[in-house]
RNA sequence: CUGGUUGUAGCUCAGUCGGUUAGAGCGCCUGGUUGUGGCCCAGGAGGCCGCGGGUUCGAAUCCCGUCUUCCAGCCCA
């Protein structure tokens, strides 16, 4: 339905009988990494656009087609965060980072990026993000990717596949760049459209390509492992060796290169069902990152995870926490003088602690009873001229229709106790 | 951004070949003797038929445009 109450296209309102749920995701996140020595940090949704523009990567189509960037009324170029890391390290090495010193913090919140949605790919959507800053180790990385299968387990899909690649140092990447590109430009003629432009613009791409023509010259392309420096190749053998000793399933995926320029070593997807086509539901790895006005790059190693996506997988997987219905007494009013006394009374009980909704419109009990039956409350608490004057109020289950007098000074020890 | 798709009541959806006052189920409200929910019964409220234009004596219905939804590509979480 299309009205002009509905928020912008791509963004969606999140309910009352959803965020249960996305409580959820975030109380556990917060149990797991806690375990890790993370905390949490919150950082600004607005950045100077040159935030992202160095690390992401000006070639990349994060910055060049889907920022949603504009100029304040100061002309500052201002950009509403695509990803989290990158306002991260912002933030982090502003305040300063001791040499040798390493930070462990996590996020979560609303990202955007303008591309047309789809199942699991919205205008505004939400990570849950790690960061591990100032060092460098192959042991990190995997602790990282550790952890992420902990909180995977936490909340239910343990399933998910792990999918890990290299991209080995910058200085790597040149030569092996210059390798793909001196193969892949003899199939020019071939391969889509999209692999054409991806020769000049990202050429690692195309080892991503699905289109079937294009396999075929990918499977026979020079492996980019082959071409990495030895102390590269060696990094990676460490982080897998790893993981197969800690018991970590994984899989290494040639394919998975990451659309971020900051990227360098380690890479890793969780990929699950029910996101439709987009299945990496969890994505990261370790970076370079040089905030603007840094003279040097700092190192981390991270991951988000799409909320909107785990939701999917978890659906998928047959799991969603239903919201909790919180009332536990409706206050039945019969007559003017007993309505006075009630709003007295639900006051009294509110500072207990006690859950209460009561009629506050004059309406009659029948009225009164069906909203006390639809508000979900264990309890109805009936007054009215005659239980006024005997100081007592009759007290319904609403679960096996039993119904009792209950002393008013007792109400509160002999329900809730 | 490209391709396809969708739009009628709060929700899920009917609506014939263009023809009077646009329907159903669910939900909501009020009642079914004086103070008791769910089940049942009766009644009621609630529609810019996405929006704009066009064709026509007449449009929810046909045509064009536009917006939106959803799916996919691209990209990524």
């Amino acid at each position: 339905m299309s009205k002009r109450s509905e928020p912008i296209p791509g963004i969606t309102d999140i309910f009352p009988e959803e965020t249960t749920e996305w409580r959820f995701l975030e109380n556990t996140a917060r149990d797991v990494f806690r375990k890790y020595g993370y905390d949490e940090i919150r950082t600004p949704i607005l950045e100077r656009e040159d935030v992202f523009l160095h690390s992401i990567g000006e070639s990349t189509d994060i910055v060049q087609k889907e920022m949603y960037s504009f100029t304040d009324r100061g002309g500052r170029n201002l950009t509403l965060r695509p990803e989290g890391t990158a306002g991260v390290l912002r933030a982090l090495t502003n305040r300063g980072i001791l040499q040798g010193e390493e930070k462990r913090v996590y996020y979560s919140g609303a990202m955007f990026r303008g591309e047309r949605p789809a199942t699991g790919r919205k205008r505004q959507f939400h990570q849950l993000g790690v960061e591990n800053v100032g060092k460098i180790s192959p042991d990190i990385d995997v602790e990282c990717i550790v952890m992420l299968m902990d909180y995977f387990r936490a909340v239910g899909l343990s399933d998910a596949k792990l999918l890990i690649n290299t991209r080995g140092l910058p200085s790597d990447r040149d030569t092996v760049s210059k390798v793909l590109s001196s193969y892949f430009s003899k199939y020019d003629e071939e391969m889509c459209s999209d692999c054409r432009r991806r020769l000049d613009t990202n050429i690692w791409r195309i080892l991503d390509c699905k289109n079937p023509t294009c396999r075929e010259i990918i499977v026979k392309s020079p492996p980019v492992l082959d071409n990495l420096s030895e102390s590269s190749r060696d990094y990676f053998r460490k982080v897998c060796d790893r993981l197969r000793l800690l018991n970590v399933e994984f899989e290494v995926d040639t394919r998975l290169v990451r659309g971020l320029d900051y990227y360098v070593h380690t890479v890793f997807e969780l990929v699950h069902g029910g996101c439709g086509a987009q299945n990496a539901v969890a994505g990261g790895g370790r970076y370079e990152i040089m905030p603007p006005g840094n003279r040097r790059a700092t190192p981390g190693v991270g991951f988000a995870i799409g909320l909107e996506r785990l939701i999917l997988s978890r659906a998928d997987a047959g799991k969603y926490v239903e919201t909790e219905t919180p009332i536990d007494v409706y206050l039945v009013s019969l007559g003017d003088a007993a309505r006075l006394e009630n709003l007295v009374l639900a006051g009294r009980l509110r500072e207990n602690g006690v859950a209460i909704l009561m009629d506050l419109e004059e309406r009659g009990m029948k009225a009164q009873m069906r909203s006390a039956d639809k508000s979900g409350a264990r309890f109805a608490l009936i007054r009215g001229d005659e239980e006024l004057s005997k100081g007592v109020l009759v007290c319904k289950n609403m679960g096996d229709s039993n119904q009792f007098e209950i002393l008013e000074d007792n109400i509160i020890t002999e329900l809730f106790n």
